[in-house]
DNA sequence: ATTGACGTTTACGTTAACGTCAATATACTT
DNA sequence: AAGTATATTGACGTTAACGTAAACGTCAAT
């Protein structure tokens, strides 16, 4: 485990461009210190950027993910306002991955029964070819 | 229960403008019938258009939708190759909902943590305003 | 006959999320 | 000193997913 990273080692770890990296950037999804003109990328970048990624793949847009990393940031700091505030926006977003939750759970379930009937159809299938006259 | 809807029923009800409706029919997830100009939806329709939205609050992209949709149709048509194609289809979503899962269960507990913290932030605060020596 | 509600197609506009250069800087290696 | 690898900023291009507006059709109610 490294101490800081550079842009090109966190987009290989990750699997996306540096060009990308700085877009996060420039939209103040992160804020790398610089040796320099060079970004130089903490542990804790890091984890935002893992953070940041996993809010990707639930399909959430790059300003929600900015209000949820704020989330990690103003949990316990700031005033009354502000943790209400944190609050308020931890329950909204409860309740939309209980949401996504139920939405995976009717499509696994819908994949499952979408299986089922591709393998009724193979049976089928080998039962033609079994009998089938051009043999 | 109705037998068929309007677009502007399916609108309403699914909180979406008719223009989004129409734009899906041009990119070919819904294939309404006609009443000579006017689209007609059938319940399949109806269905065909609520599982596309499922997959919209996981955040698949349109063109993935399409395929999906594609699997519900082809479960159990066609010939082995095709068959064999769709179940292909099946595994990749399985696994792409189960990362999905991982990812939901990891951020409510990003969240649970989050709000603990809030929590003894507003006892801190609510002490501090008890023993405050400007009241 | 016209108004209003609903529908149609066509076409251009917009925003998000990057990709793709180009020109330049810095550091290490040979 | 020259080459190579890695970095930087800046600017323009692209694609997806619609929004918005124009111009028109249809039917029921006033």
């Amino acid at each position: 485990m490294q101490d800081t990273y550079s842009i090109s080692e966190l987009g290989k770890e990750f699997g996306i461009t540096t060009r990308t990296i700085r877009f996060y950037e420039d939209k103040q999804l992160l804020s790398p210190s610089r040796n320099g003109h060079r970004r130089i990328y903490t542990r804790a970048d890091r984890t935002r950027l893992k953070l940041l990624l996993r809010g990707k793949r639930l399909g959430w847009p790059l300003e929600e993910i900015k209000t949820v990393l704020a989330m990690y940031d103003a949990g316990d700091e700031g005033e009354i306002q502000q943790i209400e505030y944190t609050c308020q926006k931890v329950e909204e977003r409860r309740a939309q991955l209980e949401q996504q939750q139920n939405d995976i759970t009717a499509a696994l379930e819908d994949l499952a029964s979408i299986q089922t009937r591709c393998e009724i159809r193979m049976a089928e299938l080998n039962k033609q070819s079994t009998t089938d006259t051009t043999r």
